[in-house]
DNA sequence: CGAATTACATAACCACGCTATACGTTCCGG
DNA sequence: CCGGAACGTATAGCGTGGTTATGTAATTCG
């Protein structure tokens, strides 16, 4: 199998795989896991959190008020720049995060289980190979 | 590592990589691309893909309706049954999707070009399971 | 035949992105 | 040290892709 192929059936497959945890998963979206995933390591600015998930500071301007709506975060203003705002994400957030985690893996956990060994380690190995992929 | 970290561990990596490509990849939405495939098997009801892409019934119309301005697909009465609608897709629906699953698995190509070689043997091991993983 | 069901369409709405732009703050060169 | 440029964020207006509730025509069945 050449290297397009294998591009072309990898992201039917794990388009697929997206699907799924759309559709059985939590119904919060994967920007704004990634946005709480992020800001355990921090606080951050809007600015920066925008590059890291590859929107535009409107659109994490308005996604971070979504999540402050729901009380996952708070703005805070940044004591040395009276322009920016660092956004912390709160104990409800790092709860709700965790739970959502948890529920993701639950979903595949079933039918990973399912699984003949090989396939089983097959997954396990490409989880590297996927985050390699997915750098830069 | 048990099933249930290897599933959150895969959502997430699947999760990135999904966003890798509606980033990167072609501007025609999954939900598009999914029914589009399908019809390439024949002809199907509303009803039918709408239960098989998990939308509403209302959501699958709308969609048909784009793919029909973009040329992809045509509606086609039903001779049968008055009611129904067949959506069928057209010559140039077939050659779109053709060329937006070289176009995916191009954006995959480049990145996994630069994987060790151990790594990409494991996502083509990989395949297969992710396919197994969603059947059901 | 008439009522219930089925298949689709329409309406009104919402979530989540975008671009263009406004506004206040900070930085820096003359 | 002041004025303009650059920066950080917010707002306005829009587009896409979905949702539920409801309408309408065709079919099925007692």
């Amino acid at each position: 199998m050449t290297s397009e192929e294998l591009g072309s059936e990898l992201a039917a497959a794990v388009t697929e795989v997206a699907r799924l945890l759309v559709r059985e998963g939590v119904h919060v979206n994967r920007t704004s896991l990634s946005v709480l995933a992020t800001l355990l390591s921090g606080p951050r600015r809007i600015t920066d959190l925008a590059a890291c998930e590859f929107v535009s500071q409107p659109g994490m301007t308005t996604l971070v008020s979504r999540l402050e709506d729901e009380g996952w975060v708070k703005r805070q203003p940044d004591p040395t720049d009276g322009r920016a705002v660092n956004v912390v994400i709160t104990k409800s957030g790092e709860r709700m995060l965790e739970k959502a985690i948890a529920a993701r893996g639950e979903v595949l956990r079933t039918r990973i289980d399912r699984l003949e060994p090989k396939d089983r380690r097959a997954l396990a190995a490409a989880v590297t190979a996927l985050r390699t992929v997915t750098r830069d």
